[in-house]
DNA sequence: TCCATCATGTAATCGGTTACATGATTCT
DNA sequence: AGAATCATGTAACCGATTACATGATGGA
């Protein structure tokens, strides 16, 4: 982002939108208080250009330090073990409803999952807004609707194979019904 | 969860750890301002036990209030359309480090990736402590680990993948690249 | 003797979200 | 005429996390 040209929180904000937007929004005021927060941690530096008809803009350029605390981020992996997602909370409550509350959940995420692969699916890879981007850049934007086309994907299979083993009762059968082929075929 | 049997803060903190403990767990604190706002909200009645040498227990019991409102916070789908995954901003912003910097973050992910899925596979799918529970609560809550399981390995093949294309500089094809499998292969 | 279990809370902090507030310019 | 773009901020709130605080009992 700011790796590249120095920005303002504007021009900030419109970047990422633009970028994972999909994924990922930050309301603007985040933003502002964000980048302030980075200058006084010495992340970057603030160049004001005065305006006679708007509020003036702040340039902000990234420091050395900024550099490498950005570097030194992105180079290591920051995966959770804890997957705090709704989703499982939610299914490990089901044993608390009984099977057509929990069909009616299961096929409802059906439908929002489909729905949002369809809007995934629709984003054109080529979008003009992108086609000035370096191509390596262009290459990790692609990389995340990959991932977001992918997982939605992977959701919306596991979902469906769930709703088809509750609708035919798999319950008993643990091993061989909720942990099939995660046992036997690895 | 206390949909089935009236618990304690402390009770329910053990349930949701040995339920979910995998994926989610919530500090104690929580879990009692928690059981407060529910108080005040109407969803729960406390029953105070008086007890000599310890603080005395408070047994929560569900209200019909409250358990409606679960039943229909259940039964509806809450699934983000965006997912705040750390992972997809760290992803985008590659295109601002060089490729062996990619590259340590993306083998150092599938590392920890492995590791985690290796835990998750070690978690006997019998353990004893789940046996006593009913059958249908015990499918839940192998469904959700099959979930952790199968996430995980998606999440590692697709950065596996995602390794490959980085090595072999596949950054020019867009289409043929980073969104192969996802634009012809539907 | 030391650690785990039982059992509850409060206080401080922190990051994120929503809403509020302003105001000229340019395109439709 | 009305919407979108440019451009910045503040204030209130809210939920989550961390740390602090207590203290008996029973087993290794």
């Amino acid at each position: 982002h700011l790796n590249q040209h120095p920005m303002t929180g504007y021009d900030l904000k419109k970047a990422f939108d633009r970028g994972i937007g999909n994924f990922w929004t930050a309301p603007q005021s985040q933003i502002y208080t964000v980048l302030h927060r980075l200058e006084e941690l010495g992340c970057v530096d603030k160049e004001v250009i005065h305006q006679e008809t708007r509020p003036s803009r702040k340039l902000y350029h990234i420091t050395d330090e900024g550099k490498a605390m950005l570097h030194d981020w992105l180079s290591t992996s920051h995966v959770p073990r804890k997957i705090r997602e709704p989703f499982l909370l939610h299914l490990w409550l089901c044993g608390a409803i009984d099977d057509d509350k929990v069909l009616r959940f299961l096929d409802d995420t059906i439908d929002v999952l489909e729905k949002h692969l369809a809007y995934l699916e629709a984003i054109p890879g080529d979008r003009p807004e992108k086609t000035e981007d370096p191509e390596r850049d262009r290459f990790f934007w692609y990389m995340t609707l990959n991932y977001g086309i992918r997982h939605t994907r992977f959701l919306l299979e596991w979902t469906k194979e769930a709703a088809q083993r509750v609708r035919r009762k798999e319950y008993a059968d643990g091993k061989e019904g909720a942990l099939r082929g995660v046992v036997e075929d690895v």
